[in-house]
DNA sequence: GTGAAAGCGCTAACAT
DNA sequence: ATGTTAGCGCTTTCAC
């Protein structure tokens, strides 16, 4: 229809051509809108009622320059094909948009130069960051946070506000399940040794296999994806026990296919445990036992929270906020038996894996 | 460190600033970066290392008021929580980086009103749009693309430049595949009606089973969520064929869940085919055999071109760009045997699901 | 309660 | 090749 010369776009109204529609001053067309109880009732009603008319928007742009208030905030993600962030993603967002804001997705997909570049692009656009997993070192993380408000996600950095999951306890609830159906010695799969959770993950269940009497056992790092599963589970035949915990899902779920694989079978043989009830945790065969985090509330808490030190309505709190777990208890863990794995043979399977959707997906 | 008083926040360097420091004008500063060429050689040297020491960086915010070259695109996105988004926000992500340019994500949370408004908040920040699976009306579209360069994805809109998978030459492999197994009687759980892709693929089918001389069957429409599936496993029950194609991997996951919990064998009652290679398809048992889209590809070649459109290396052009598919095949199909299908019984199992992790997560 | 004017940091004219 | 000037659209003083 609109048959003009090249990409075709609508000049949009200014405040001055509001002002000039209402005989007013630009100024108090601005105030109409920031402050309308500085304006008489009638002016400013009509006002924006031309504004309105004439499809005027405020140009974020120009108000950011001079305010500094560009009504975005930027939410830094490991790596965006893991389902661990969809809930965290939608939570974040959700709470933004309430807000009045907009968020701006960096996927450092698993690269810590990426994820340094996409924020430094960020930076000064944005009124604060959330960074989810993050892969950069508490020194840059640090200095981020100088420049901007920031809240970190799943992990402690001394000196920067932060939301983690409850670790303690969900490491606590997990192996208080096992026990209870008699296993007595545990595996861990550890996932990436850079991830802050591994640690704290790993550091709980010591602890509770102290208080319980339990033997525990640790393999990896492995990369935490279903790949690293399938390979974990070969290491895992080699010294097998009747119970394992995996640093996540995405793990968890490689190890139940490597098993499958190997005819290990799960739960008779093995009971599995996962970390963060990510889609597909109730879709396999078996269902797999896993600690689930309220996801949806980890990412609007962190956003909520970066609001609140934006507007300057809260002061940045050095004390992790935390946010508890809860196990559900699928088909994958069951009562301890005998024993009784065969060391691995048809290793072929795993190039099979390779061509897969669901093998490169990657965790933080 | 900084004990300064409440959200302590460095000020930034001005491009003044460098230039008070270079002994040169703010202009040859700027010039210094963007047309390096019009400067003395020695000159910009000069001025870019002064600018890196004092951690000089153009404020995007500034630079965007008067040039519109906010270096940022949108990408609207009908559901996050969908596993099909993961490669296309990822390609896309991709190739908006290595143009320099940042992206902002809008989540529609399957909603037209909240689509509309993260646009609308976002339109004249970002100097381009990609809408992936719109729930917008082709009006509202054409609307916004007037007012910004923009690509859409998985739809077709007349004078608006796209980007599609190809559904017709998919949709036919996947029926060739069902004949060659002897089935000659094909259900279809159809998707959204709002869903483009859905028209196309059910326009497809039927073309492909005119030729192939199959009789079709039409279930739904079913909202393209795992919960939708099981659903559809009730509906399906009721009339039974010996193959069915769903909308999408994510019905077609619930339908293999539904159907299991009935006690309906997959392959050997039924065979079953997906679409889109999703997350966790290869991770069921029976894997699922569907079609994959380069996922990647298709948010990278939506960039790509949006980029190309801002740039204005490429005119826009009605056409859509069609992405060819591939059938994955995987155990879910197998030869057509005579079907034996009792009546649902255990219609308790729906409510168990309401509360799992894949429940919620839908299609656009 | 409203208007006038200055300026956020940058870049695009124009001048030299 | 470099400097000077003006102004993007808005908000924020400061007058009135």
């Amino acid at each position: 229809m609109a048959g003009s010369t090249g990409s075709d776009e609508q000049a949009a109204p200014t405040i001055y051509d509001v002002a000039r529609a209402a005989g007013v001053a630009a100024s108090t067309v601005s105030r109409a809108f920031a402050r309308p109880g500085r304006v008489n009732a009638d002016t400013a009603g009509r006002i924006r009622r031309i504004a309105v008319e004439m499809g005027y928007r405020t140009n974020p742009v120009a108000r950011a320059l001079l305010s500094g208030r560009s009504s975005m905030i930027a939410l830094a993600i490991s790596d965006i094909t893991n389902p661990y962030y969809f809930e965290i993603i939608r939570g974040a967002q959700a709470a933004a948009m309430e807000a009045g804001y907009t968020m701006l997705l960096a996927d450092a997909q698993e690269s810590d130069r990426l994820e340094r570049e996409a924020l430094d692009r960020a930076v000064q656009t944005v009124e604060g960051i959330v960074l989810a997993s993050t892969r950069m070192s508490d020194t840059s993380i640090r200095m981020t946070a100088k420049l901007r408000p920031l809240i970190v996600l799943n992990r402690a950095v001394a000196g920067v506000p932060s939301v983690v999951t409850d670790h303690h306890h969900g490491i606590r609830q997990a192996v208080d399940h096992l026990h209870a159906l008699g296993h007595s010695h545990i595996t861990y799969l550890a996932g990436p040794e850079a991830a802050w959770s591994d640690g704290m993950r790993w550091q709980a269940l010591r602890e509770a296999a102290v208080e319980l009497g339990l033997r525990l056992h640790r393999l990896g790092p492995y990369p935490p994806t279903v790949l690293g599963g399938v390979a974990a589970a070969d290491d895992f035949c080699r010294r097998p026990t009747s119970a394992v915990i995996a640093y996540n899902d995405l793990l968890a779920l490689g190890l139940l296919r490597g098993l499958s694989a190997v005819g290990v079978r799960v739960p008779q043989d093995v009971s599995v445990v996962g970390f963060d009830n990510i889609f597909g945790t109730d879709l396999v065969t078996p269902g797999l036992t896993t600690l689930a985090a309220p996801l949806h509330l980890l990412g609007r808490t962190a956003v909520q929270g970066l609001l609140a030190l934006i507007s300057g309505t809260q002061r940045p709190v050095d004390k992790p906020v935390t946010i508890p777990t809860r196990l559900v208890v699928r088909a994958s863990t069951d009562q301890r038996r005998p024993t009784r794995i065969a060391a691995p043979a048809e290793q072929a399977e795993l190039s099979d894996l390779l061509q897969t959707p669901s093998a490169g997906i990657t965790t933080g």
